[in-house]
DNA sequence: CGAAGGCTTTGACACAGATCAATGCGGGAC
DNA sequence: GTCCCGCATTGATCTGTGTCAAAGCCTTCG
């Protein structure tokens, strides 16, 4: 991961090989949408940034000129109480596109997991494009769509599951998300803290860590190393899930 | 509302008025992105329906054929587990359009709690109406946005709050959501019963009560009837929706 | 009018998960 | 190696909210 960081970023607006053409991000993203020969336009307006792990970059309330897609890298998405009190609304990986909200300001915070890459593009020049490109229009609401059925499959989880209900359908979704390539599905890796994982499901560090340590007592899982995980039994993990015992 | 419901349907394929161009919930609604001179387009494609108060429209799991636009009264939203735990995860009205979810089956279900009227369309129907229109899906794409800011304010309660700051919450987008005209804000109706409150906030409906009960106390809100409340401090209660205390 | 049934309120008690408090562990600096 | 230090685990206890149970109170309907 940090090697793939570390490469040198091609965006070079005068001229040389066109950024987005050769973007491995591009795939997983709406910016497929865009036809090869109009790339250069894409990259003419994004504005490659990097965020070392543990920085926040995006702010809920501040002022929202920007549009961001992740292009390498995980990051959480989150929102506070005045006293601290944290909920997280979704950890967010490549190709994924942030900052859809017709509203003056975010309305959740952003900090990277891992060391993170994205593209940032200001509000009035992708107006532009999507004016331009009503496929992209398209592909934003089929994923604006896709993510609302998501939010509410959370609210599920927040408003009715029990704590082992919810670890199992977290894990569930993880072992999904997991890196496109590699890994067998069935082990993956957890990006992110207890603390992270607490926060996503509306519970403690503790009850996580308790919650974790029964799975593993009943033979649904592994716990191969601190965030790496093998799921031992699948089918009663979707039960579990689902809400059956 | 009865009254309105009870006035015969105007949709008449086969000439007469166009009965989108009379619809007191394009204003509210997507269809105001079709231009006053393609409303015939709309209509023809559009099957006005009824459901009595409790009746459910649209069933979680079944196949999505179509899509729904509200033109009358109010329903509510929700998704179900096996055992029967339910989360609420929405309550819409007029000019609500649902059904937004690229897949293949409902991600949720749907019951009037007053007399309902929609417009349904089918999905292949809607989406050559929406090629021919990109300014609708730009509306759309608008629309689900703010749903998805919605959606997530609506997880940092049900994970993070407690019962008197989700009551509270509650209380406060109820008086926003409050019909346009009439009632001074301050003093409006809850349509829904307890047990769908509670549905909605992630509470039971005893928490619910109490909680209400404790509000009362405090001289924040008044029940003026099972259904009818008043909010006496806005400005507590704002605070408390927020976290504070 | 009075009976009936559904919704709401109120009370007593139970429990899942939170809180408080150690202790354990693993990876980086040197 | 070994000293840190942050994260994770485990234990003991507490508590907000759930559960169970019993009234209360509208609204409908005969």
């Amino acid at each position: 991961m940090a090697s793939r960081l570390a490469r040198p970023i091609i965006l070079d607006p005068h001229g040389g090989v066109d950024p987005c053409a050769s973007c491995e991000a591009r795939q997983f993203s709406v910016c497929n949408a865009i036809p090869d020969a109009d790339l250069v336009r894409l990259a003419a307006i994004a504005v490659v940034t990097e965020a070392p792990a543990g920085r926040t970059f995006i702010d809920e309330g501040e002022p929202a000129d920007g549009f961001f897609n992740i292009t390498a890298g995980r990051a959480k998405l989150f929102k506070l109480l005045p006293d601290g009190r944290r909920q997280i609304t979704g950890f967010v990986g490549v190709g994924h596109f942030l900052g859809l909200a017709v509203s003056d300001t975010y309305a959740f915070s952003a900090e990277a997991i891992e060391p993170v890459r994205y593209c940032r593009f200001s509000r009035s020049k992708l107006r532009t494009l999507l004016d331009d490109f009503p496929l992209m229009e398209k592909r934003l609401l089929e994923v604006a769509a896709n993510e609302l059925v998501a939010a509410q499959e959370q609210m599920l989880l927040l408003g009715r599951k029990t704590a082992r209900e919810r670890l199992a359908s977290f894990l569930l979704l993880q072992s999904r998300q997991g890196l496109p390539c590699g890994h067998s599905r069935r082990r993956f890796t957890l990006p992110m803290t207890r603390g992270d994982i607490a926060d996503y499901l509306g519970l403690t560090i503790e009850t996580v860590s308790r919650t974790l340590t029964r799975l593993r007592g009943e033979r649904l899982i592994e716990v191969v190393s601190q965030n790496e995980l093998l799921i031992l039994n699948h089918h009663a993990l979707e039960s579990l899930a689902g809400g059956l015992t």
